[in-house]
DNA sequence: CGGAAAGTTGACATTCGTCAATTTGTGTGG
DNA sequence: CCACACAAATTGACGAATGTCAACTTTCCG
């Protein structure tokens, strides 16, 4: 079940089978979340981190004055608060774009992995580093692309993390964020995200319709967005 | 000289003494930098992470079309890319604002004093994600700020962490950038930035002259922000 | 089948970017 | 100390990108 997950800690460096059985092992609680609903509250202490089995959850943040940006969108494999283990309270809120399977793993857990398993922390602080650098690369995205860009990459960017987790068919994947999330992720008005899809249509690059999202040509989204995946760390 | 450090670090957690005996004789290379000059270059891979001792740095990413977005302002007692402890190539460049001095820390040094003290790693893992969260604090304001706002917020945040360090005076800082790097900081053209700034002067909130920014009332400046410190984990 | 949510469209307002000229500030060599 | 050159800041005019509002259509879901 969370093979996906050490997938993605092995793109650090591998684990010993030691530190894989101890990671399959480890004891969490697992819950189910209806779209829409909120797993984790911004301001609150967690004792126990989220790790995204199946679905796609959300991070997000409200301003003082209550309007609302996305953060950060997760994919199954993705430890989601994992720094919730050392940032306390949490600065941001957690909620589930589609329906979704999550287990939650106590903090008390992971210290005893990681006393167990010293070399295991380095794979975690590179896990939240990764977190940190998409981040980087979000608000490059924001402060230099235009709105079709913005969007175009954003597209590019979850094909290759859902392709690292094998949840990419035939050239596309479900995508069940509605434009309103998506202006929210993107900083613009829902009606621009709207034209901005639009136009990506009429670029025959994309389709997307019933909640799902067809790449035609990932090669000229990549070059229509001025994609450069390097951020991603994705190892072939 | 790295007092600064050791007093961010405490904010997580205090340190014992020999912990804090161990950072300071923590072998390092002192390196003076001019103004303009780059540290570090994107894409590199570097045995070492700069501390930064005085002066200010920033890291800055270009896309493909070389435009450039600077995605953090470092200040005095910020380790500036401790994540490439872990994280490798460094996905981002770093360049001074004005002429700074950096400690320059080999990873087999930060490798040999985690191995010994076992307990910094959280520590180090908690700066880590500090610098994500201020990270999606950005996205938010680039995301859902106006110009005006935004530079206002940026003002605010810098405020709270040159006075975590001890370098606000009477009421203000020293303040290095140009108007095009704000520019480029915020995703917006100098153009605007420097109507932005006139702004916040008719306003009465700052002054910002011969490279000093003086906050006329940090209360006020705050209030027109939508500027909520929570995620800078100050501790007083 | 019906109601609500999501997507789409057009008209118009606002914010922000671009360009180009001008002024101010800063550092350097004589 | 002055003169010069260059970087930075400022200004105005104009155009492009994006937001807002409101109506309408389509899809989703019980």
């Amino acid at each position: 079940m969370i093979a996906p997950l050490i997938r993605k800690l092995e793109q650090f460096q591998p684990l010993s089978p030691e530190e894989r059985a101890a990671l399959e092992a480890m004891p969490s609680r697992l819950r189910e979340y209806r779209r829409g609903e909120v797993l984790i509250e911004a301001g609150t202490c967690a004792d126990e981190s989220a790790l995204l089995l199946r679905g796609c959850v959300f991070r997000f943040k409200l301003t003082p004055d209550s309007r609302r940006q996305i953060v950060s969108i997760q994919v199954p494999g993705d430890f989601v608060d994992l720094h919730s283990f050392v940032l306390q309270p949490i600065d941001h809120s957690v909620a589930a774009a589609t329906p979704s399977i999550v287990a939650r793993v106590p903090h008390r857990r992971i210290a005893e992995l990681l006393d167990k398993f010293p070399h295991l922390t380095r794979n975690l602080m590179w896990d939240i580093a990764l977190d940190g650098a998409i981040f980087r690369e979000w608000l490059v995205t924001m402060g230099q692309r235009s709105a079709v860009e913005q969007i175009a990459h954003l597209f590019c960017e979850l094909y290759l993390r859902l392709e690292r987790v094998g949840l990419v068919k035939d050239g596309g994947f479900d995508f069940a964020l509605t434009q309103q999330d998506l202006a929210e992720t993107c900083g613009m008005s829902a009606v621009h995200v709207n034209r901005s899809v639009q136009t990506l249509r009429e670029k025959r690059l994309i389709v997307l319709d019933h909640k799902r999202l067809t790449v035609l040509s990932l090669g000229k989204l990549i070059e229509f967005a001025n994609f450069d995946p390097a951020y991603l760390r994705l190892l072939k």
